[in-house]
DNA sequence: GCTTTTTTTGCATGCGTATGCAATTTCTCG
DNA sequence: CGAGAAATTGCATACGCATGCAAAAAAAGC
């Protein structure tokens, strides 16, 4: 099985090296001319040590190469510094955010990240099986979400479970999401104020917690007017989905002049279809509405207006619930809810009133909102 | 440091759960009847033991939900079954992509991922520390590059290395890559065959090896044709720079016709300026082609040509050329070269020459090429 | 200098598993 | 049925490190 077929390959080479021997702990101590436990306790922040001593080991490790064990420290310590971090796919345009400042976050904190990922089809318990193995100190699940069985596991196991967009009914399972239901409700509130008559919603994953908080939030803001009836599709988080969704849409009868659509990432795929395959003019003939503001709704092309999903501020607070449940080894349940703010752009007409500018992004606050 | 400021924090909470004891093999290992021994080789692939005796383990192991500790066993066999992916950034929109695939592929072969991103701005030898406590069994680099002295630290410790989509002088890291050099060339070729006079090139990041071959290629196939001539900017993989650079070239008295950009993910940015701050139209006024063929490169807005980077055949060859070396547990760098093809779309003026139809993507070639 | 207190050090042990070896059981076949 | 071969099992040990404990060394106080 070689790459493409017409891969060249060009074998290179200094002698293939064959010994792998690790350094290990003993033998700095020899080299120093101390005990093994000196050389543990001269990498043990805080541990009893002389300060010359210390500084022979340092010493003799750096000549050696050595590394102390995470491994073997784990299997004492009890505490591997590893959060397994499980993200189904990465299609969504705020994962690889997601993943950047977790790493970062993390790491600053000392501890690693496991990834599992690349399995959008298949659920995730198979890969639990794996996760559990490495005994990791914690779990973050984005875009999956565990069956109940799997969590009560973790539970008795003591590891930790932090949701992140997501929510979950599992009582031990800790959670950070935007504010899914207030901002489907300002966008309601938002597209009712520009003169839109005939609404529209599209789904992600229709059974996710993150979708029907936002479909019930647009609902009960749209509810507030009056208005009742909604036409709906389901994108499915899929782009594929989503143009089948959008075309259903626009080749209705009475199409929409408002749509919402439940995350950007599926709001561009419909921005495309309504521009290149109807014609439509954004926002003039229809007006588009997303969630997550990613970082392509600010490119000019699309210009989307969009709910903000504050990444930065999301994944301190999922690290922070982590943190603190691994520390205290207890289990104890927490739901963040993290405030975001509709990003008014080009793609949804705007109404007369009151539009401000905050920090070079235009804002927009219904009355007695926010 | 509470998310957000204006979070809500609702406890809910089923009583802490304290006690944190994983089961062992040794507990297993009593309520089966059996030994330690029997446990772990019940869990060992080929190990010998009776049917019978493996499946009275397998019970209480179910019964008691236990899971072998992959630390313990790495201690052992000296082999982590982790493999470290080091990917400073995720901003290029293939990375995503390689993820997945990298991580999907690796778990097939029974490999899991430590994954270390989020730190653009500094340097990767921070990180290495962490990454050889892990003892993973093998480094994967892509979007950073290692100095030379860390390359020589794996070496010596007997980790192989492979880089992704970089290559790098050292002698003992092993390297996978888009075939670069030829799709730089084979632009060349599609833009001077589409009759372009004033050529530019934007530059990602100058020092990477992928950005060189590229460039050089790019020019090489130029000169071809007699045109030494070429702007040149530097975009340096960010989308402000990107802009800028982008701003310089078309401001120019003498503006390009055609503009080859490194990436795509610069490509769609150097093409949002041309249209919304020039007001050019693409491709009548200026062509624009990149490289990378991302997923967005095909959506109708920019309908972008591009050079394919074939990210399944590529993650293929790495994880093959990383597998190999971990199993001979001996060193030996290999080059493999992958080669793409040029996608053609609307974001250029396309030659009157051949082109033919496959798998539903325009695909371009010169005489005497491919 | 000598006793008391404090700091530093080494010894020994154990974390949870894999594996060589010898003991035991089961199987095969005459 | 018995001897030999083959399969299975348990014992003991080691992987690399952290840590309690007691011994040794250093510091402090008289």
């Amino acid at each position: 099985m070689s790459a493409g077929g017409g891969g060249l390959s060009r074998p290179e080479g200094g002698p293939a090296t064959t010994v792998r021997h690790a350094v290990t702990a003993e033998e700095v101590a020899r080299r120093a001319g101390v005990s093994q436990s000196a050389v543990s306790r001269a990498f043990t922040p805080g541990a009893s040590v002389a300060p010359k001593t210390r500084e022979k080991v340092l010493v003799a490790a750096r000549e050696l190469g050595y590394r102390p064990n995470a491994m073997a420290r784990s299997l004492i310590t009890n505490r591997s510094r590893i959060v397994g971090v499980v993200m189904a796919y990465l299609d969504n345009m705020i994962y690889p955010d997601v993943l950047e400042e977790l790493a970062a976050k993390l790491q600053q904190r000392g501890y690693q990240m496991l990834l599992f990922t690349g399995f959008k089809d298949r659920h995730s318990d198979p890969v639990f099986e794996q996760v559990m193995q490495y005994r990791v100190d914690g779990l973050l699940l984005a875009s999956t979400t565990l069956s109940s069985d799997l969590s009560d596991e973790c539970t008795a196991a003591g590891v930790p479970v932090v949701m992140f967009n997501r929510m979950t009914e599992h009582p031990l399972c800790s959670s950070v999401t935007s504010d899914n239901r207030n901002g489907g409700r300002q966008i309601a509130e938002f597209l009712v104020a520009g003169g839109h008559r005939r609404f529209a919603y599209i789904a992600g994953a229709a059974i996710s917690s993150t979708n029907r908080d936002r479909e019930a939030g647009f609902r009960e803001g749209l509810l507030r007017h009056g208005i009742e009836r909604i036409a709906y599709a389901e994108g499915n988080l899929e782009l594929a989905d989503t143009h089948v969704a959008a075309r259903g849409l626009f080749a209705a009868d009475e199409p929409p002049d408002a749509v919402f659509v439940g995350s950007d990432h599926m709001a561009l795929a419909v921005m495309e279809v309504a521009r290149y395959e109807f014609g439509l003019r954004v926002p003039e003939d229809v007006s588009i509405v997303g969630y997550d503001d990613v970082g392509a709704a600010d490119w000019p092309s699309f210009s989307l207006t969009s709910f903000s999903l504050p990444v930065e501020p999301m994944v301190d607070a999922a690290v922070e619930l982590m943190m603190e449940q691994i520390e205290s080894s207890s289990i104890l349940s927490h739901h963040r809810v993290v405030p975001g703010r509709l990003a008014v752009r080009g793609s949804a007409r705007l109404p007369g009133g009151p539009v401000s500018d905050r920090d070079g992004t235009i804002i927009w606050a219904p009355d007695g909102m926010e």
